[in-house]
DNA sequence: CCCAAAAACGTTCACGTGCACGGACCCTTT
DNA sequence: AAAGGGTCCGTGCACGTGAACGTTTTTGGG
């Protein structure tokens, strides 16, 4: 990155030629005004070149260049009626020539209107979700003070309450939405609707591909499984059979996991082997006894990879057997349940899918899409981290800038 | 602590004032007022009840209810002088008490001038610091509708240009400043200067203990190391000796990620040993040599970690050697030279120590504090990611919201 | 061709803050 | 006592935008 001047302004978002192609129509604009000779413009004008104050071009400079009033360009760039069409052509091509954007502090302060995102989570897998909401709660707390607000409706279960939680949010008066879906078919026709709308939806955790949503932030499962792979050639050294469990969704999260795994641990380990993949259900009492079976059934395993966050069963299993810490276990989120195990030596490391990181992502692609017009690209991949032993401390004590100081509303 | 926005912070502490003895006609002075306030409040308060919009106090609820003017509650708590300190007094704590929180959006429509932070970081090691510089323009970006602007000094090397460009910068109009420093006991002066005058200071990647810096943000030397350890015990099984070249700052660093290192690398591999541990200085030329040295007087070596950025020299050693991908290697940082190496598998792992996020961290700590007076932690502590060949390629492609990408059209 | 309705456009006010200016009052000096 | 200076405080203006309201021009039907 090319930081000469010393004053590095953060319009960033423009690549340098385009900042001086801005220049340039800016320079035309002023040398049409020249010729109007507005007594306004020139008193702006003067002040800029006394003062160090920002050039930055605002609905008045438009009005000027085409000798209209701020009225009617105002009512152009806001797709308002009242307008002659071709009038608000040609507001709409200045606007774009000089390099109009509005000033968010001016719209804030005048508007006194909160901007609202809507948030449409589920309360289930809560030590997921709960600090995907954190995330969220901290990125929006910078934008608090002008007027970013947070609406959330969460819903009990995965299901139809998501469908009818996303209609509900979706009557009130949002500009922006973060959803997760787990049916992203039935969410879809509703995702478009609000893109219609003009209101970016942003998938968190999983995805609706397809639809017009805005992006989807959450952990490549590909990167995910080969990671585990991988690290798993290392703690069964090279001479080590292996098995992997899964979970049912829909989704092909799983298999892309799994895939991701195969391809990583064969290239790790080229002596190793899978012996078995599991599918679990979400029953705990299944699971553990299909872990059992698997575990009698071929002795050799040496390492195990839970590919969902649903790794208890398969722990009592290995307990229930005598394998525990015995047989490497590699599995997938934190909570507090398997804080023990680790800190133990029974689950060699786990795979945080960082739920934090990701709200926090989402909505700051949200505001950037709505302040600064910024799209982001089709999908947001996160990478996960690695929690062994070693930095287990890091995920657990409090975080800095939580949410919940502020007002007693959280 | 409940703060009234910064001005609670930097403003808290009051001289003692001496008795009131024009309090009746200030009294006067506020009946008088009192009467014309409060046809204004009613308007407001008429506002505020038709229409949802937000209740926050502003300055004229303060000057209302303490039946003075804008302007003395203004001065009060801008800490300018021209008003009596009893009645300073009296703002400040009404200010307090209403819960008062300055309007950033007017602030910032009405005085027109930026709030600028300030950037002092090395060009040296470049693709630590510019990542680092990447991360705080990243944050910066979502600031800019707002003013905020990012006034960067870069200096050459390490050493006392630090501390000129330091002294340089404060020397500008700025509200924040973050710096890395390398020498420490140097800059503390200038940073509690600079904290004197209300400047909070940020320190990134390193630390300046005992100064009166508002935080720092790195990843913590300690868990890099243990995690670097448990890690190796993993890769060379139950039966290998390791070695570690560690760097030769002034900085406790390199001494805490070899405590971390061993400490952990004992745990997870009861019969491996320590062999070694190799100062490196900034020559390449004695690091290979002594790394040969080392790898010819110990065969047994299954493993090297190497704790600073500069593990080029030791990857040739291996190579000469013929020991390239035999002997298990995790080195630190991330550049483009070690990224053929962890593709071909001669690197193992690298821990990367998240610039960006460490930038990204930074900055946002020094606007949080400067919008909403939130005083951070003492010490921020990031995790260090672990690097292998499956999740490389996430940190090589473009990233997300950097300043050049997305599209054409912005 | 006229007049009302509607379309198109101009004007004004409010938002909350920072800042410059000016006024009232007190104390000291001439 | 008047003048002057200093302290303390009130008031007006500006910032850029949105929204309500007012004004001009065009349209359309008789």
């Amino acid at each position: 990155m090319r930081v000469v001047g010393v004053w590095a302004a953060v319009y960033g978002a423009l690549p340098p030629d385009r900042q001086d192609r801005r220049g340039a129509e800016w320079r035309k604009g002023a040398a049409i005004f020249r010729g109007c000779g507005t007594i306004k413009r020139m008193g702006k004008s003067q002040k800029s070149l006394s003062q160090t104050s920002l050039n930055q071009v605002g609905v008045q400079d438009i009005a000027d260049a085409l000798g209209v009033s701020r009225g009617t360009v105002d009512r152009a760039l806001h797709n308002r009626d009242g307008v002659h069409p071709a009038t608000r052509r040609r507001v709409l091509r200045a606007a774009r020539r000089l390099g109009y954007r509005p000033n968010l502090a001016a719209r804030y302060l005048s508007s006194r209107k909160h901007i609202t995102i809507g948030l449409s989570l589920p309360q289930e897998v809560s030590h997921f979700y709960d600090d995907v909401r954190e995330g969220i709660f901290e990125a929006a707390s910078a934008f608090e003070a002008f007027g970013v607000k947070i609406l959330h409706r969460p819903y009990d279960r995965f299901g139809p309450h998501e469908l009818e939680s996303f209609r509900d949010i979706l009557n009130e008066d949002i500009r922006g939405l973060v959803i997760s879906p787990a049916y992203p078919s039935r969410l879809r026709p509703c995702i478009d609707q609000a893109a219609r709308r003009g209101i970016p939806v942003v998938c968190v955790a999983t995805d609706a591909p397809g639809s017009k949503r805005l992006t989807s932030v959450s952990v490549d499962p590909f990167v995910n499984g080969a990671l585990a792979g991988e690290l798993m050639g290392h703690l069964v050294s090279e001479k080590g059979n292996v098995a992997v469990f899964i979970g049912m969704h829909a989704t092909t999260d799983h298999e892309q996991k799994l895939k991701g795994f195969r391809n990583s641990f064969e290239a790790s380990c080229p002596r190793g082997r899978i012996v078995g993949v599991v599918e679990m259900h979400d029953e705990s009492k299944e699971a553990n006894e299909k872990c059992r079976k698997l575990l009698l059934q071929h002795p050799s395993i040496r390492g195990i990879y839970v590919s969902t966050a649903n790794s208890l069963p398969v722990m009592r299993a290995l307990d229930e057997l005598g394998l525990a810490g015995k047989v490497k276990v590699i599995c997938t989120d934190l909570f507090s349940a398997i804080v023990p195990l680790i800190e133990g030596g029974k689950i060699a490391a786990t795979l945080y899918q960082r739920p934090r990181e990701q709200g926090f992502t989402a909505f700051r692609a949200i505001v950037r899409f709505l302040t600064e017009g910024l799209r982001p690209p089709p999908q947001i991949r996160l990478d996960p981290t690695i929690i062994m032993r070693s930095n287990l401390s890091l995920f657990l004590q409090e975080r800095y800038l939580r949410p919940t100081t502020s007002d007693g509303t959280r």
